[in-house]
DNA sequence: GTTTCCACTTGATCTCTATCAAGGTTTATT
DNA sequence: AATAAACCTTGATAGAGATCAAGTGGAAAC
């Protein structure tokens, strides 16, 4: 079956979204019928777009920035439980409130549709229910391969695998795969990076420095970043070299 | 928009499967076109149904017994990442390999429809198509609610968060939401704890013996568990008290 | 130009959990 | 009844990461 969405980071002409989401420009029969529900919201860094428990009156894709999904202790101890980079799909068709805080982690633009005419429109086509089933066990994937990094990874193999999967994620909208070294900016505070890891900040400052004091990476400021040799990041990371992450 | 599936531990009378899952006897327009192509499977205690990356040519629910989904790295590190309970749907609609073992945690009795078929019958009937997507989010929110337990949680708040679980699981099921203690058989060995909780087996046996000693549980032998109050329990997982728990 | 603020780094120390090791129970096997 | 094999518990010790604390650097505000 082919998807009748075109996916895997392709743009077309007339929109910013990358598509390995929903996108109306996607699809000229479903077009007109978004055309009148879609816009474009846009967030500040550190801005909370939505509360755990909230209602939830759109689904939507990230343009450009990035998103984060926050679990939040009594005590105010959090995890974060997912990261969304642009072309990600945010939104639960047919659920009634988010089960977690939905926060801005950087300046933030994204592509929404009005939820009822969205569920309206996916129960009327059934490859659109298809691709969102498809979108829902990637990210249960992803999920799934984040709990080994939680559940057993030491901090050095933490950070490794975090700068693992947004290396690639860049390599693979900036140029598409060759080799050579790479490089990006960091989209994330040591903060931010310690939620997603189940770290200190602390602790994500030192292996930082660890792996820059070992050659694995190089960093200009505290932001820019060289990945040399991808392949001994993923032995870093302690990823069998191919790779499975699909975030 | 009312499911087509009864859901929520309710059974029938024909049908060994609680319906949180797709079932046959369910609905009987599906019954005919499913007949023919379901049937059932037992395992052994130990057994493994599906290696990573084998093909998995069918889907199903768990009528008996508990599965495991186990991520491996390549020095023997394991994390579970997920625990698969009777009425819980085993399977990838539209995906060729499993990414995960998936293992008979005990004796096991599944049932099973060959992937194809049910895949053509998914794609002619939305709702059922409609179900599986609001069973994978259920499946997304288990596990980010899991990542916040392997991310934050200290050892004793993993093992009452774990009993949580299987309480109010096994709880649901025998007897409809009524307070009062709660008794269980523990269906877990101490490794298999361990290894869902990012723990070592001594940690977690440690940890029960300690919540046994702060009569926060009651055991007889070293699986027979009782939960004086439900209450108290929750408070030692950390949780805010009225549980979002979606396994 | 100075001050303030925020993100980050580094050091010292402590604590929780892993690791290593030994022994105990239960259940199955001979 | 004796033996073996899982499974579990408990103790001693070590180590990874948390916590507490001080200080650096750069950008924005005054």
């Amino acid at each position: 079956m082919t998807p009748m969405f075109k996916i895997d980071h392709t743009n077309c002409a007339d929109c910013p979204i990358r598509h390995r989401a929903v996108c109306a420009h996607c699809d000229a029969n479903e077009l007109e019928k978004l055309e009148g529900i879609k816009y474009y919201r846009s967030f500040e860094a550190g801005q909370t777009i939505l509360w755990s428990g909230d209602q939830m009156n759109f689904v939507g894709s990230v343009v450009s920035g990035i998103a984060s999904l926050t679990q939040t202790m009594e005590d105010g101890r959090t995890q974060m439980v997912g990261l969304l980079l642009p072309s990600d799909f945010v939104g639960r068709p047919g659920r009634e409130s988010a089960p977690y805080d939905v926060q801005a982690t950087t300046d933030l633009v994204m592509c929404c549709f009005r939820k009822k005419p969205f569920e309206e429109m996916m129960n009327e086509t059934p490859h659109i229910a298809h691709r969102l089933l498809q979108m829902t066990l990637d990210e249960l994937d992803a999920a799934r391969e984040w709990m080994l990094v939680l559940g057993r990874k030491t901090a050095r193999e933490k950070i490794a695998s975090l700068l693992s999967i947004i290396a690639r994620r860049d390599a693979s909208i900036s140029h598409e795969g060759n080799a050579g070294p790479i490089v990006f900016d960091l989209p994330l505070t040591r903060e931010a990076m310690a939620d997603y890891l189940g770290l200190t900040l602390e602790t994500v400052s030192r292996q930082i420095s660890a792996l820059k004091r070992d050659g694995v990476i190089t960093l200009e400021g505290k932001r820019h970043v060289t990945i040399p040799d991808m392949g001994r990041l993923m032995e870093e990371a302690g990823d069998d070299s191919d790779g499975g992450f699909l975030v």
